[in-house]
DNA sequence: TGTACATCAGTGAACGCGCGTTCACTGATGTAC
DNA sequence: TGTACATCAGTGAACGCGCGTTCACTGATGTAC
């Protein structure tokens, strides 16, 4: 029976060729960027047969679905991690920001594809909001933290949404090789990214007197 | 001036094939998206061999940058219009910030081309800032009339780098059905916009007091 | 003014490519008896 | 305990497709004389 397997024994077959072609097409995307991510290209980098995705996967949509939804997985483990190491309420949207963009930057491909397939599909920008654990919840419970009304649904949404979109923006056009004067100029890439922070208003204002 | 399907049919040479490809493929963008956009469907919309268009480009790629560039075009015009249109210095950020997102709104396809082009490319992201009538300038333009000090210039460069990247995070998710609901509580498409402009910290702090 | 000719801007067929997907198949595995 | 068998997860060849690009060509045009 599969449940007699141990960590360390070597499965049947490929294993678990599902688990193994969206580490490949992760591969892929890092190494060729997300024009090659070929569903050929994935049972390639796998060394499988272009027919051996089908058994885990209906089309080639369903497994960029699981890879988006992977990119996803990730991107929340981030963000979790930079709120959790904040030293304050007040740090903690800009520590978020700077995880979130930092993120897109150590996986350009994998982002793009995050928001390629959002944006393809009419239903699927659920995954950023998600449930109650999903990227967006955190950041909208770190804006009430940092002092806005929580009572104000409508402002609170706004301003999460205000957040996200500069993060996102920011995270889109941090590879720009037109900023990196800028980048030496602030100390860092990372010190770049928290002086451009300072400039969006990601904290309520009303807390910061 | 450009019939597709008429019998009388325009003669043997076409004109200005190099604006008839460019317009046929913002036709092509707008109407099957940016992954539609092959050179051969272009020729095909604009009516012409497949050979054609290598009479005025060099290859897919030349093509592609003529488009990327008329859109550049077209925002800076987008751009002069909304700060012509301005009613004070002050309102001046908020309008651009709203003019830059309904472009990216009215033309998302070509939107996502001149982003690419410009991502693809290690050199392309000059057109974004271009010369002194370049998009760029004119909102590190609007900055210092709204009140920034002009002598910081690190800090003029990093403000208009904020602005535009909150603005093109906005342009890249305006269109997301997730946000359906908060434009309608906002009253609008375009209130959300401001909205969410608002949030931003698009116009330097000191002067808002 | 008419004509030869160079030049330009098209055509249409062909090329090789990688793609997504299907298909009949095969061989390893777990289970019933 | 050994064996027959159903099931599952692979293979590899094939399909048709649209792509970018090349090629020899041809028709239209402007110009020199």
């Amino acid at each position: 029976m599969r449940h007699s397997q141990t960590a360390e024994a070597r499965p049947y077959h490929h294993g678990d060729l599902r688990r193994a072609l969206i580490d490949a097409a992760r591969r892929v995307l890092e190494a060729e960027g997300p024009s090659a991510l070929s569903l050929r290209a994935v049972a390639r980098e796998a060394g499988v047969s272009p027919a051996a995705p089908y058994h885990h996967f209906k089309d080639k949509g369903e497994l960029m679905d699981a890879v988006a939804h992977e990119g996803w997985d990730l991107l929340d483990a981030a963000l979790a991690a930079a709120k959790a190491a904040a030293s304050s309420s007040q740090a903690a949207m800009n520590e978020l920001g700077v995880a979130y963009v930092c993120f897109a930057r150590q996986n350009p491909a994998l982002y793009r594809v995050m928001y390629d397939t959002a944006r393809d599909r009419e239903d699927l920008p659920d995954k950023m909001r998600g449930d109650e654990e999903g990227a967006y919840c955190k950041v909208r419970d770190t804006l009430v933290e940092a002092g806005a009304n929580p009572a104000d649904t409508l402002d609170i949404e706004l301003a999460t949404t205000a957040a996200w979109c500069s993060a996102h923006g920011l995270a889109e056009m941090a590879g720009f090789t037109q900023f990196d004067h800028l980048k030496v100029a602030c100390g860092g890439e990372i010190a770049f990214f928290r002086a451009i922070f300072q400039h969006m208003g990601l904290v309520p204002k009303h807390r910061a007197d």
